[in-house]
DNA sequence: ACTAGCGATGTTAGCGCAAACATAGGCGCG
DNA sequence: CGCGCCTATGTTTGCGCTAACATCGCTAGT
């Protein structure tokens, strides 16, 4: 920075200052120093000026998962809000709250000036270090009553309660319920609790043998379908909550000759161009996902602009999409 | 951390050292220096450290796209390969070159200790910039002859040429192909290239109205397959190179009632669960996404381990996986 | 004309650490 | 027993920038 303060004929105050607000300075000096930025080619060291500011620019991403394309939109959406003055962290838990935590303690030596989780489970000492950090926080992947600090997205528990009771209404009654695994997954944790209360509330019994853990894939979908079937020959309708395994289990059932949705229905969520091309098309939840990376990166701008409290929680709902699976 | 230093009844530059190598100091101190970390819920600042020691252990990351879960997948490898120990940045280009040179100066500004890039074509600043910043560079995309610095990946040429001289082997003579658009994406320039080269090599020609660009989507394969069947009834095979286009072709082939791969061939690439779920299923090609990113992280820590310029190309092939579409 | 006030720029100090060098004590060895 | 050497720790300095304050014309109001 000397070397373009001195070649533009001002002080390596004028030059900060004309990289940090054009405005501040003289337009001519302002001239001066980008044609000798262009000259020296001089590239800021972000680091040093963080370190000065005490304050970086970088956002701090987790999620549970970076192949999952679904994280993969809600990540897109966070990067796209940010755009290029705000540089985005990224790391997976690995489906884990220890890995959250390991990376939120990395991301918090990095000084990262806010932070997005997928979750809303977290270990007692992640609380605590983002509580001490003082950043702002957001949650997305279920909307919660009690959220660190902000939160955005859908609940989990209405959608699935709506669409077990879109069934209920349809007249099924023996419906299967299939989840990724629970433990450390409060967003399946929660579709499960939905499914059980539209059951609750329309004063039906669902059989615990209908419920089923599985872990995501197309094929885990096809094999949870055969499971299901064999535990309880007169399920007639399954409700797949996860990834791609409503596709896995249509195309299953299809496989055997089984009419869907007469001999059993198939419905799922998280709508992909995937779920509207087989056939039949599947009956499905979708979600906004791509919006709520983008809402939760603008809702973390928007506070580091304004410490003030303004939303706290934010709620972009679902669409329960009628097709002919079901 | 001078508070850390007081609890513990040492020096700074003690708990220092303690944090930076453990075997450095005595494992007595390094346990009060532990005990008073805990007690005081300090975390190193790495920006201060950064500066100190004038460098990072961030490594950026740069693909065309977020959303997209080939590159989740290579997203995945590094991340995985880089550990707790190296922070992860990312930002996606766009499928631009003036999206990787400004995601690059951004990168460079916050001083990361190396880079990869999906793209093997940049701009010539961005060229000048990675130059200079004489950081390690591993490019992905494309297994180029004249990498920045290294390049670990497979060959686009070579796979697309392999399935193309399969076709012609099995007696196809009018062989459409699909890509994603070919500006500023060599990957799938390389891949229109390998299979006209085919042809070449094979003494066929091959019309200029078999060659088709199409956006990535499930749907835009299925018009691909649509305007190649209008534009040249006699086709007798496709290959779609790119995303998921060769998947929504089989779609499409199947709601015509054409008989694939009798009346038409349909081969992909970028194999996945679905294609081999579809029926029926697809003769594809594989390519070790995963590896990729996980081998580039790999090389990018060797070389900041030890800076001597051992291996700078690393082929990891690709599989061409026959299954009966073709 | 005098001064308050403002825009444009400069000066000083320090952000929190780590490199480099300094120091102190213990050990073996001729 | 004195020397060198090694281990464990401390001190000094500065990384490259920015916050805060200082300075210096210049204009406008009375």
């Amino acid at each position: 920075m000397e070397d373009v303060a001195a070649l533009a004929a001002v002080s390596a105050m004028t030059v900060s200052r004309a990289l940090r607000d054009p405005t501040s300075v003289n337009t001519e000096t302002r001239h001066r120093i980008e044609a000798a930025i262009d000259a020296t080619g001089y590239v800021p060291n972000r680091i040093a000026g963080s370190l000065a500011s005490r304050r970086t620019n970088v956002v701090g991403l987790i999620v549970p998962s970076l192949r999952n394309s679904l994280f993969a939109e809600t990540i897109q959406g966070v990067s796209d809000a940010l755009g290029a003055h705000h540089p985005l962290m990224i790391a997976d838990s690995g489906y884990a709250l220890a890995g959250e935590e390991a990376a939120i303690r990395a991301f918090l030596a990095q000084r990262i000036c806010g932070i997005v989780l997928h979750n809303t489970q977290h270990t007692a000492r992640s609380r605590t270090m983002l509580d001490d950090a003082g950043i702002p926080c957001v949650e997305t992947g279920n909307l919660t009553e009690k959220p660190l600090d902000m939160t955005v997205g859908f609940s989990n528990y209405d959608a699935a309660c709506a669409m077990t009771e879109y069934l209920i209404a349809r007249g099924y009654r023996n419906i299967g319920f299939v989840s990724l695994p629970i433990r450390d997954n409060d967003r399946a944790a929660e579709r499960r609790a939905g499914f059980l209360a539209a059951h609750q509330r329309r004063g039906l019994n669902s059989a615990p043998e209908l419920l089923l853990e599985s872990p995501p894939g197309l094929r885990s979908g096809g094999r949870a379908l055969a499971t299901l079937i064999e535990r309880v020959p007169a399920v007639d309708a399954i409700f797949l909550s996860g990834d791609v395994l409503a596709t896995g289990a249509l195309l299953e059932a299809n496989r055997r000759g089984l009419d869907v949705p007469n001999r059993i229905a198939i419905v799922g969520s998280d709508d992909n161009e995937l779920q509207e091309a087989v056939s039949p098309p599947l009956t499905t939840l979708r979600f906004p996902r791509y919006q709520i990376g983008h809402q939760a990166a603008e809702m973390l701008m928007k506070r580091l602009r304004n410490p003030s409290r303004d939303i706290r929680r934010l709620d972009l709902g679902y669409e329960l999409i009628e097709r002919a699976s079901a």
